[in-house]
DNA sequence: ATGAAAGCGCTAACAT
DNA sequence: ATGTTAGCGCTTTCAT
């Protein structure tokens, strides 16, 4: 099968040491018999056992990627870019995604323990319940780095779009149209993230002098489904929202096909707002007004940590916030009256 | 740091061996031994390395998957599909996607063999430059699947939506609505997949009698720019197309933007189809006509050979492939007069 | 029921 | 300039 170093070692009558020496390209060796060497190494196929390597050497070239299926289209991309941007500082990617199930992010944080890779990225849900288990792995030495996310009280390094800023800029907008029965589809308030959010959106109608009612933020799940369910009972109410912030475009996605079953006009009977700007906002039915998140940079800036960590450098362990921006298309209008 | 099995069996007083056979849960062991050495090896927050592991066992617990970056979007739910998938029949994940440089490929491919990973599956460009280095590494004992694609003499299976109904379908939908100047932005040719997609169209067009001049097939990229283009283009001709089938719903996408770029109605003024359904298809401006892959069932197909032919299975070395099904929506209308 | 020893392929410290 | 040796953590065969 595959040739070894030992394998090369004896056909050219030399030793493993003179072997690697020649791989490696040390200069401590006769230039002829390099050349013999890595001649021979490239007829017999050489491929370095990376396996061997990563034991002897006590840590793999892989780093970690877990991300949460719910989020899996959105940062398609960011998988992309970290497989890539990492693959340059030399080292490959073993990707997890969870099944969503409550231990399966503990599974797969163990299998990435037990392959001992050298750092890992994770994307989780703002609301996950396993932050413990993360703690308890960056305790025992995992190099950890959260992006596109942030988790309370996890003590690694963490990068993500500035949230308070997401639904701060949105209602802004919203209040300067004339809106004021706006409804926010909440991240859960259990995390940092929801409060963030919940937060920006309490402080702009709370300076616009508009009292924030409990009504006002609504707790959703992340899918179309749920935004559609969520429009569906709202229209039920006696007064019913002029204006909604979604807190994902998915979510904003779902409102829409609700309104329009419902026989509603996005903008006309319904402003809409989404979050992360999903590549065909603008190309919708109706163009979706929503909140660029700078994916790319936060991606970026998560990697660059990892690896200097894996270089061994001492990072802050802080919540990095890039800032975000309120793309404006279509699907807001003034309110009516 | 971590432990291994040897702490645990001098932390027993035991030899290795009999740790091993409490952590395999074997019997011939004493009872209470047993139990001592799991209390100690939970407490010792043992995790085996699966480095070490592969290196006895020789072979990695780990499948790769090598993705096109043009693809990586819509396949992200392939993605996370066969992590999962792979995760159930006992293996990790290597992600690779390549930065569509030339050898990037190549690249990717060495590194998942270096790692020694058990298998691979696939989701190359159709028109992919590199086949001798997957038949390669297929024959160099690595086992291959192709999913999403298809690759013209490549010597592992494969499994892919049916590409020849792609463009016989759209064409016989577009022949029945009465267009006869139909373009086909296409996959080159160089390709089994590119000649199928083309010989769809064609024989669509024949057997309605319509005459196929080369110039209703337009070699186009795989992105929205491309698709753009290209309709910009067409549009120059004396004879404009009334009705286009894209290659791929992005490229859709950009002939949409093109045709409103240029005041044109769809589909008043110019009919469009799209392929792979994106799930975004329906709340587009213009909801778009597309053919619907059976896409998790295609990874779902793929998964299963691949974890059979890890399982030692001889498997056919065939094409699978399944079928698709047209999406009607409004970009479609009845030719003018 | 338990242990000793060898080996997977690579690397690095230590000779010569 | 080249070779010897030991060891990474686990598994497995062969004792006892």
């Amino acid at each position: 099968m595959a040739s070894t170093v030992y394998d090369i070692a004896r056909a050219a009558s030399v030793s493993t040491t003179t072997v690697l020496r020649a791989l490696w390209d040390k200069d401590d060796i006769k230039p002829e018999t390099k050349e013999r060497i890595l001649k021979l190494a490239a007829e017999m196929n050489y491929r370095p056992n990376l396996v061997a390597r990563s034991l002897t050497l006590g840590s793999s070239h892989f780093v970690g990627m877990l991300v949460t299926p719910s989020v899996t289209t959105t940062y398609a991309s960011s998988i992309g870019l970290v497989v890539r941007t990492v693959r340059k500082a030399g080292y490959g990617t073993l990707c997890y995604t969870t099944d969503g199930r409550p231990d399966s992010e503990r599974m797969c944080l163990e299998q990435l323990a037990s392959a001992r890779v050298a750092g890992a990225i994770v994307i989780p849900e703002a609301d996950t319940k396993n932050v413990p288990i993360y703690q308890e792995m960056a305790d025992s030495g995992m190099k950890l780095v959260v992006a596109h996310s942030c988790i309370d009280g996890l003590n690694v390094p963490q990068v993500v779009g500035d949230n308070y800023q997401v639904t701060y800029l949105s209602a802004r907008y919203l209040l300067s149209l004339g809106h004021t029965n706006i409804v926010y589809l909440a991240i859960p308030q259990d995390c940092l993230l929801g409060r963030e959010r919940a937060r920006g959106f309490r402080d702009a109608l709370q300076e616009a002098g508009i009292p924030v009612s409990p009504a006002s933020i609504v707790t959703c799940g992340n899918s179309e489904e749920a935004g559609r369910k969520a429009l569906t009972a709202l229209l039920q109410r006696k007064k019913a929202p002029t204006a909604i912030i979604a807190r994902h475009d998915s979510v904003a996605l779902g409102v829409m096909r609700a309104a329009f079953a419902a026989g509603l006009s996005i903008p006309d009977d319904l402003s809409l707002i989404g979050n992360s700007d999903i590549p065909v906002a603008d190309l919708l039915r109706v163009p979706l007004t929503s909140i660029r998140h700078p994916a790319e940079e936060v991606a970026r800036t998560a990697i660059t940590k990892l690896v200097s960590m894996l270089g061994g450098a001492k990072i802050e362990l802080d919540i990095t916030k890039l800032g975000v921006e309120l793309i404006k298309r279509a699907s807001c209008a003034p309110a009516k009256e």
